[in-house]
DNA sequence: CATAACTATGAATATAATTCATGGTGTTAT
DNA sequence: ATAACACCATGAATTATATTCATAGTTATG
């Protein structure tokens, strides 16, 4: 008889289109996926998947096992939202402090579904930039922060969110995009165009020029659109996260490189006190703001250490 | 974490209202059950179900689960009837064969539901009254017969569907309305009013009056409405199923009494040949007769001896 | 008041799911 | 090519979990 551990696992597997990837999403080996799969094609008399060399493909009913996955699935988060709130049924407040510019380009469809799941729960952004945001949430002026930080302090979790890439951005013609990946070097006298943060808080600069001691000129916007048009205009080049630029990179508007052998990659948490953590709405925010990130955003890899 | 076994509990638990008779729904003992609500309430750290003496009332928190049942459970059925139709994509043919005229009242609604589920399926009714009717399966004229013959034979599976009480129906006022429950002798020299179907048919007849030796007359109709407008006129008395009269009785139009001391009562089942009893449309058509049976008729029993 | 009917519960059992260990197969890179 | 890798399938072992069994407590019923 079907349950909805399988219907977990389908969903999982149509969002990974891997057996293993869909593994590491229900927090099970790939095995167990396996075996699943097996009873239920056993159950159905039918096959749900296919085989095309590595990737793996829904056949029909599969699909159709898929339609009722996330049709369930829906249902019942709404209904255990429900049931967190005959627990707590109080308000609460979710005030967003945002470390990353970029992460404004997704974050806003993720408020957008927590208004609607959370209609009593008072949402809020504290505006403005704030050089130790994390200082916000133990002064009780922010709920969460999204930021990159994740050093272990006392009353503070982090929930880690995802690893995603920065990529240089230069202007298509660019005489650094010959080159597949950029060094530390390349970037000497070229004007780096950031948002309008300390310099330690851009990675490339804090992790890759200032320790090869190389120099570089800055110019700042607020925007990334803005950083996009100057990079275009050849004012200068960008580090921008890959999942902000894949559009514009898909339309040769810009083009994209590597910085360092292996990349420059930056990890994204999202950070609580303590107290805060157990909110029932807290942990659906963090469940579809998972969710959400993975099914938008391009190239961006989980983060082991779940909690 | 919830699953569907639960949803499944819950949704059975909220039709029959007792955990004792939703084990038996489910094919689980009371204990199980009871377990399983344990485990819900403890994950969910809310009480779901109220002990009023011995009757089990839904909490909030419980009734909003069993919503939850009720949605999910629909989408479930509807997605293995698809799985189904992907095994076995012919269309098929479900001819029916009514043993039971009074069935006719619970049967049209079903009919209506399994339109909805099938159309691919031809559905018809077998008409006219029908002397042997588990003949019309064996000679291919019918694909189920609906009747309360459910002595073994090769080929033939009796499906239980559930058993039910006969009562006799008297005019309000009626001389023997003064006992609470009828015997033989009390119906010696009565008219009685039945569907015109041979008499040996007709369970009043064949296992209490022939038994005894009684006399009596009688006078056919062919509507349920028809022997009761009969019945009310004071023209004779009748033998109908509990949840046929119900509303009559509820509304004083006539009197209803038992027969012998412990009731008159007839098993239905639904006959089908060997062959017919494994297609999946033939299953559904049983799910769905004897769910909608419990809910909507009164003072049904569930048959043992499920398959 | 005795009996029956229903539910809760802890312990024992049965069942089923998951992991482990491994082998097979297709993909990628050198 | 072919090694190295990544991904999946599978049987056996293991673990986890659901269910039953046995029983006691409670409320209805005659």
């Amino acid at each position: 008889m079907i349950e909805l551990r399988h219907l977990r696992t389908l969903h999982a597997l149509q969002e990974t289109g891997s057996l293993s990837l869909a593994a590491e999403r229900v927090h099970l080996t790939q095995s167990a996926l396996s075996h699943q799969i097996k009873v239920l094609q056993e159950y159905y008399k039918l096959p749900l998947i296919r085989r095309q060399g590595h990737a793996i493909q829904l056949t029909e009913p599969g699909k159709r096992l898929v339609q009722l996955a996330e049709k369930v699935i829906k249902e019942v988060q709404a209904a255990e939202r429900d049931m967190a709130r005959f627990s707590q049924p109080t308000g609460g407040s979710l005030r967003i402090a945002l470390e990353c510019h970029t992460c404004f380009d997704w974050l806003m469809p993720i408020m957008d579904t927590f208004r609607e799941h959370w209609p009593e729960v008072e949402l809020d952004l504290v505006s403005g930039f704030h050089a130790d945001p994390i200082r916000l949430l133990k002064q009780g002026e922010a709920d969460i922060v999204i930021g990159s930080e994740n050093k272990p302090q006392r009353s503070i979790v982090h929930h880690p969110l995802f690893r995603f890439e920065i990529l240089a951005v230069l202007a298509p013609g660019h005489e650094l995009g010959k080159k597949r990946v950029l060094h530390a070097a390349d970037f000497a006298n070229q004007t780096l165009i950031t948002y309008p943060v300390p310099e330690e808080r851009i990675d490339l600069i804090s992790h890759v020029l200032t320790p090869a001691g190389i120099v570089w000129q800055r110019r700042t916007a607020e925007l990334t659109i803005a950083i996009l048009q100057l990079v275009a205009s050849r004012r200068g080049i960008a580090a921008l996260p890959n999942w902000g630029i894949k559009s514009y990179v898909d339309h040769d508007y810009v083009i994209a490189r590597r910085i360092g052998t292996h990349g420059l990659w930056s990890d994204l948490f999202v950070s609580t006190r303590k107290e805060t953590a157990a909110l029932p709405y807290l942990q659906d925010f963090l469940i579809t703001s998972r969710d959400q990130c993975f099914t938008t955003l391009d190239g961006i890899v989980p983060l082991r250490a779940d909690e």
